[in-house]
DNA sequence: CTGCACCTGACAACAAATTATCAAATGTAT
DNA sequence: ATACATTTGATAATTTGTTGTCAGGTGCAG
């Protein structure tokens, strides 16, 4: 829990790591109906924590229990997990726990709201960009038709006429 | 738990009861590892509670466990029998840390998927004006161009002038 | 002795779970 | 353009789990 570890892995690394085909990695996937992430092309990413589960599904299976079961076993594990903390810390520590916990989640409420801030800031950045691009865009247009009008009827004083202007 | 258990059902009685086949009560005796006890003839006699247990076991293979993993769960209700299993304690603070810890999990991921829907947006945007960069200079160039040729045949003190000014 | 209810073990038949393979598509990098 | 690592879905092949059947045995009641 206290470990944020960032790093992924994608699923022939773990199909290497495991030694199970990859193939079988997404059969356990559906059947044991674990959430594994997607990055942004939609290819699996595995957590540290999703090759923990892995690792026990595999020495489940190594038991013999099938798919139906390993799913139960894997809910209880999960409930221990939880369950496991409170009996080995004592009620001021979790209480402390629970402050931390509390803190943690305001500053992802500040960071989600800058984030948001800054999405704003973004997409008035993009309109203030393509506002510009238009209005020069269309200067240099403007100009070049212009131009290019001018060479065509006659040789008249372009520079001229553009200074009147 | 009372001492009036002396009722003992044999196999064909069992085998009516639970609509289950004699063949596939001994299999399941074999294979669940079941301590059925015996008469003087060395037939099956099943008591009260081993029929509880068999059914049991055939709701847990109603739920698709395989008979390894009906074994592990008969053990643990067992266990759970023996010991009456005391409920958690200190279950308000427990369930109150599960569920901020979920809430933080669930910000984190929201975090996650923000930033890096800004990410592609900034790339997105970073594309744009290069583009918009290139369509210029292409518009600029033509008018080079066009200038440069109109130095070539007429107008060739059209640069002086500039310069004048 | 015969019939019945049970026993065992081996094996066949079926069902379900698991693993493997193929085709087509996508995005990325060289 | 090509190669590569993914994705999904469908389907084949294989393994394992379960149920059914068969061929003998034992004991005992009628």
């Amino acid at each position: 829990m206290t470990d944020m570890d960032e790093r992924f892995y994608k699923i022939g690394e773990v199909s290497e790591m495991l030694g199970i085909e990859q193939h079988t990695l997404r059969y356990l996937e559906n059947n044991l109906k674990l959430k594994i992430k997607r990055d942004e092309r939609s290819d699996r990413i595995y957590s540290e924590s999703d090759i923990e589960t892995l690792k026990l599904v595999l020495k489940l299976k190594e038991k013999g229990l099938n798919t139906t079961a390993i799913k139960l076993a894997l809910e209880n594990a999960e409930e221990t997990e939880e369950t496991g903390m409170a009996t080995r810390t004592n009620n001021t520590d979790l209480v402390e726990l629970v402050s931390v916990a509390r803190k943690i989640v305001e500053q992802n409420e500040e960071l989600l709201k800058q984030n948001k801030n800054m999405e704003k800031r973004m997409e008035k950045l993009e309109e203030k960009i393509e506002r510009r691009n238009e209005e020069r865009e269309k200067k240099v247009q403007e100009f070049l038709d212009l131009w290019k009008s001018e060479q065509g009827s006659k040789n008249k004083s372009w520079l001229s006429k553009l200074r009147g202007k």
